[in-house]
DNA sequence: ACCTGAACACCGTTCAAGT
DNA sequence: ACCTGAACACCGTTCAAGT
């Protein structure tokens, strides 16, 4: 049997097992994040989860900070790239905005591990060259610098804060819970009167809608700071 | 010596030092989040800070869990209540919201916390009496219940997600960092193209700045919701 | 009544083997 | 080359004493 391959490949399965790797490590971990949380995301559940004593893992991965790094390299590499057309601009934030809210929702449990540990010493540069475009779109549709980095900002904040604040306790409620009142507050005790509370219950809003209106307010924040 | 107290009281102090009770113990939990994070807010911790064997907060905590449920009852109790003038709701609007960052932002911590950990169980009616008056106060500056809602969502999006998005990392950046850039990705290698980010580097605002921004588009938002 | 200290099952991580 | 298993210092929590 001639090497036809010039170098020989990296076997993809080993014992009918599919091969490690960093990045199935980190898919393993991301899964774990998504369905238990940042508290379940413990190196023996990785393993476990891979069908692999824990240590194993340290033969792809420093420690668990490495593996961090990791997860944070593979949900960039599918960030949306921004498609922006500034001559109309505001259809095309609002689509931008989306996928960029999509993005946050696909992958349940990032945002709660950012808070929980220290994640920013992980970002490289490449991961700027979205918002790069992003300010160069404001900056092309004819806002002053200031004006831009303003918009920018109010931008990552309208996305970033609705998926954290909002997305991510609507989509998945803790157990008892009804989607029915702000950040995650509702059941509360029949007998407390708060009956203004009560008087809007009914019309509450799909979260889809709610995105809607915000961006709304977004494009005419933009549109105010010409 | 005749007791002259109806009932004797606990003691304030119990061998020089101060007696623990559930709030002091919850106060030292809150000074751990803020310094170090909710990773290092462990039994451990808490007992070492207040100069008592970890054993020893069991007495007064069922559990850790339980003690989360203190911390979040010791922070609700400094809760702003809304001061709302209908009269002049813009100001109105804009003063409540700036009272509810403040109290975001006085404790640190928190926010990352309840992301970390599931803190909604822990909600009870009165904590919701505040968001009660604010839907009050929508409905009276004569909004429709359907956008007195929506009022309310956009409102507690917007001072939660900008504490959340912004405050919490620039209030207190990670070691190295600048406060240059959004969520805190900005050191970057200088070698990367990141033309339009770098012109508008110096256009830097400060939060407080940025916050009248979002306020004014919230209020901008709301009078389109008439 | 309220504390300490030892102990247990968990975690991240390392060391010394195994194939 | 890559794995397992035992071991260490940590965590939450409990048990059995101490005062």
């Amino acid at each position: 049997m001639p090497d036809t391959e010039r170098s020989r490949r990296r076997p993809e399965f080993r014992k009918g097992r599919p091969t490690l790797t960093r990045e199935r490590i980190a898919r393993a971990a991301l899964e774990i994040l998504g369905d238990a949380g940042p508290a379940e995301l413990t190196m023996r559940n990785v393993g476990e989860r891979l069908g692999v004593s824990p240590r194993a893992l340290y033969n792809y991965v420093d420690d668990r900070r490495d593996l961090l790094g990791e997860i944070v390299a593979v949900c960039q590499a599918d960030r949306p790239v921004p498609r922006l057309d500034p001559g109309d601009w505001r259809d095309s934030l609002r689509a931008y905005c989306r996928e960029l809210r999509g993005w946050y929702r696909g992958h349940p449990g990032m945002l709660a591990l950012a808070r929980a540990e220290d994640l920013t010493p992980f970002t490289s540069p490449d991961m700027l060259r979205a918002d790069d475009a992003v300010v160069a779109f404001f900056l092309d549709i004819g806002l002053s610098p200031a004006a831009a980095r303003r918009a920018w900002s109010v931008t990552v904040l309208q996305v970033a804060g609705f998926a954290e604040v909002w997305d991510t306790w609507h989509d998945r409620p803790p157990p008892g819970a009804e989607p029915a009142a702000w950040t995650g507050i509702p059941p509360a005790a029949s007998d407390a009167d708060l009956p203004h509370l009560r008087a809007v219950a009914g019309a509450a809003e799909a979260p889809d809608e709610l995105f809607e209106t915000v961006m709304t307010m977004l494009v005419a924040g933009v549109e105010a700071m010409f």
